[in-house]
DNA sequence: CTGAAAGCGCTTACAG
DNA sequence: CTGAAAGCGCTTACAG
C-alpha cells in the first residue's frame, strides 16, 4: 500500500466500512439506546474487525470531561507514598479514571510545575501530598492527604496523628516508663508537627515536666540514618530515656540499629514503639510494636472523597477527615518478655 | 456575572483580548521566530494576565503527538516496581513526557485492559513489566523491563541475573561452603527462571552433583513468609545446607527470621546472601551481603531506551540490555567475622 | 432510527 | 509579520 501509512482507524473509517454516518457509528459504539439492533451489531463488528480504539483525547475534548486524575507526591519510591498511591489508584481505576502521577522531590517549584502540567492535561481532580502548604488550591477539586492544608481543597485527609501518638506514649507508660524519648522528623508538615506536639502533651499529661532533652529530631527525609543519629544523641545523655517512640518506620529502623551498635538489647535495655509500622516489623529482632500500616486506606479514602466531590460537583465533605490508627502490640515495647 | 460560568480562558480569549488572530496568538505563545517582538510580548502578557493554560489534549489532538508515556507494573506498592517507576519517571518528565501509570496485579486480563486504556489515551510509548509474556507487543514503541519478552518491543532490559547469581554462589563457595541452598520465587518469569537456572549451573560448576533438595521455592509473590517457609524446609533436611542464597530481598528477610526462630546465628550457623538488597540490608542483624539495589537504574535505562526509540522513530536498539549488578559485601556471608 | 452540521481548543499550511 | 481557513477525532443537539 503506497502512502497512507500506519494510521489507526478512526470512527470515520468504521463508519465508512459499516456504511453509516459517523454520528451513527458513534452512537452504535456507545450503546445509545435508540439505534437499531442490526446497525449496532454491524458497527461493532466492523470496529472490532478494524481494531478500532477510540481516541480518548478527542472524546475528552469534545465532551469537555477528561477522565484523568492527577496524583502528586514527594517521591513515589518512598514506601509510604507508593502505598498511598496504590490505594487511591485501585479505586480511581475502578471508576474509570486514569492516573497521572508526578513527583515533586519536596521542591516547591517542582510541585507548582507539576500542578500546572496536570491542569494543562485537563485533570478532573487532584490528590496531593503537598510540601508547600502556602500554594493556592488548584482550580479543580483537590484532596490534600498526609500533609493537610486546612481550609483548602474539597477535603483533607490524614492519619489520626494525635490519637496515635497518645496510644504509643500511654503504652510505654503502661510498662512503667517515665523517661520516654522521642525521635521524629522536623515539625515542618502536618505529621511532624502533630506527632511532636501530641508527644509533648502526652508526656506532660504523665506529669513529667522537663522532657525537652528527650526530643531528638531527625532529618527532613525522616531517614534511617538520621534516626540512628538521633538515638545516639539520646543514649549520650547523662540520664538517657528508658523508652523511645519514633514518629516513623524508617526512623525506628535506624534507632534500632543504633541501639544494637551500642550493645543495648531491646526491649530490656531500651523499649521502642513506632508510629508507622516498619515494612517487616514482625520480622525484626525484636518484632516492633507499632501503629498498623494504613497508607493504602489513606489513599483509598482520599480517592473516595475526591470521587464524591466529582460526583456532587462541589464540596460538602467535612474539611478534615482522620483515619483512625491501631496499635499492633509485638515485642519491642516490652510486652511478652519473661522478665518484664 | 450572569451565565458564562467558570470556563477557563482559551487561546481564542487570549487572542481577542490581545487583538490578534488565534493563529497569531498561538505562534506568539509557542515562541515562533517570525512574530514581532511587540506582539509576542503583548500576547504573552495577556495570557499571563488571564491565567491562560493551554489545553494539552487539544494540542495533542491537533499535532497528533500526545506526550504521554504509559508505565505498566504488577503493583506500584511493591518497592522494586515503585523504584523502577521513579527512575523511569525522572527521566521521562525531564523530557517533557507525562506518565500514565497502571497496575495489573499480575492478572493477564487486567494487563490487557491496561494496555488498551493506555493506547486509547494515545500514549506515545510504553514501559511494561509484563506478567503475560504471551501477549502481543502493543502498536507503540514498547520497552519491556524486568520480565523480558524476547523479540518483542523496541528493547528489553533486565538485571544481569545470571552474572549476579554466579557472583553470589561463588562468594559463598569462596567461604568454603559446599552445601548451598537456594530460596527463590517460582521460575515463571525472567528473573525467577534465570536466577534458578544459573544457580543450578553455578553449583554444578562447583562439582556437586545432587543439589535438587537444596532448592526451595517460594510463592509467586516472593513473599517474606514464603521465604521463611522455604528456609524451614531446608532446615528440616537431614543434612541442611550451611549457606543459602535467596533470589530476592523479601525472601532474604523471611529466611533470616526463620533462622532466628530456629535459634541459628548468622553467619556462624548459616551463611546467607541475597540477590536484591533488602531495604535496610545494612541495618539488619547481621548486615546482609547482597547485590546492590539498582531498580532506579533499571527504570532509567528502560526510559532512556524508549526515548531513543521515540526519537529515532524506530527500533535499532539491541533487543536485550542487561544492567550489571554489583556485590555489596557485608556480614551475613561470613565476611568480617572473627572466627571464620 | 439515522444523517448533516457544528464545534471542543488548538496548530499549521496557505495566502498575503 | 499576520490572518482566514481547515482539520485533528470525536459527540450532540437539531432535523428528519
Amino acid at each position: 500500500m503506497p502512502g497512507e501509512a500506519e494510521r489507526h482507524p478512526t470512527i470515520v473509517d468504521v463508519a465508512r466500512v459499516a456504511n453509516v454516518a459517523p454520528s451513527t457509528a458513534s452512537r452504535a459504539l456507545r450503546e445509545n439506546p435508540r439505534i437499531s439492533e442490526s446497525t449496532r451489531a454491524r458497527v461493532q463488528a466492523v470496529a472490532r474487525g478494524l481494531g478500532y480504539q477510540p481516541n480518548r483525547l478527542a472524546q475528552s475534548l469534545r465532551t469537555r470531561a477528561a477522565n484523568f486524575v492527577g496524583i502528586v507526591v514527594p517521591d513515589i519510591a518512598i514506601g509510604f507514598y507508593s502505598r498511598c498511591v496504590k490505594g487511591a489508584q485501585d479505586l480511581l481505576e475502578e471508576e474509570g479514571h486514569q492516573v497521572l502521577l508526578m513527583n515533586t522531590g519536596r521542591d516547591a517549584a517542582r510541585e507548582e510545575a507539576a500542578l500546572d502540567t496536570l491542569l494543562e492535561h485537563q485533570v478532573q481532580g487532584l490528590l496531593v501530598a503537598t510540601s508547600t502548604p502556602a500554594s493556592p488550591a488548584p482550580r479543580v477539586p483537590t484532596v490534600f492527604f498526609d500533609n493537610l492544608v486546612p481550609s483548602r481543597g474539597v477535603a483533607n485527609v490524614a492519619l489520626a496523628n494525635r490519637e496515635g501518638m497518645n496510644v504509643l506514649v500511654d503504652h510505654l507508660a503502661g510498662h512503667g516508663h517515665t523517661r520516654i524519648g522521642y525521635i521524629g522528623g522536623p515539625p515542618t508538615f502536618t505529621s511532624g508537627i502533630e506527632r511532636l506536639e501530641s508527644f509533648r502533651e502526652a508526656v506532660a499529661r504523665l506529669g513529667v515536666d522537663e522532657r525537652q532533652r528527650y526530643v531528638a529530631l531527625a532529618d527532613a527525609r525522616w531517614s534511617a540514618d538520621s534516626g540512628a543519629d538521633a538515638m545516639r544523641r539520646l543514649l549520650a545523655l547523662d540520664e538517657p530515656p528508658t523508652a523511645v517512640v519514633t514518629s516513623g518506620d524508617t526512623l525506628a529502623l535506624g534507632a534500632m540499629s543504633a541501639c544494637r551498635e551500642a550493645g543495648l538489647r531491646l526491649p530490656h535495655d531500651m523499649a521502642l514503639v513506632s508510629f508507622d509500622d516498619p515494612f517487616f516489623g514482625h520480622l525484626l529482632d525484636p518484632p516492633v510494636t507499632a501503629l498498623a500500616r494504613s497508607e493504602r486506606e489513606l489513599g483509598k479514602l482520599a480517592a473516595a472523597l475526591l470521587l464524591r466531590a466529582l460526583a456532587n460537583g462541589g464540596p460538602g465533605s467535612p474539611p478534615e477527615v482522620r483515619l483512625p490508627v491501631e496499635l499492633v502490640v509485638r515485642r519491642s515495647c516490652g510486652c511478652g518478655t519473661v522478665a518484664q
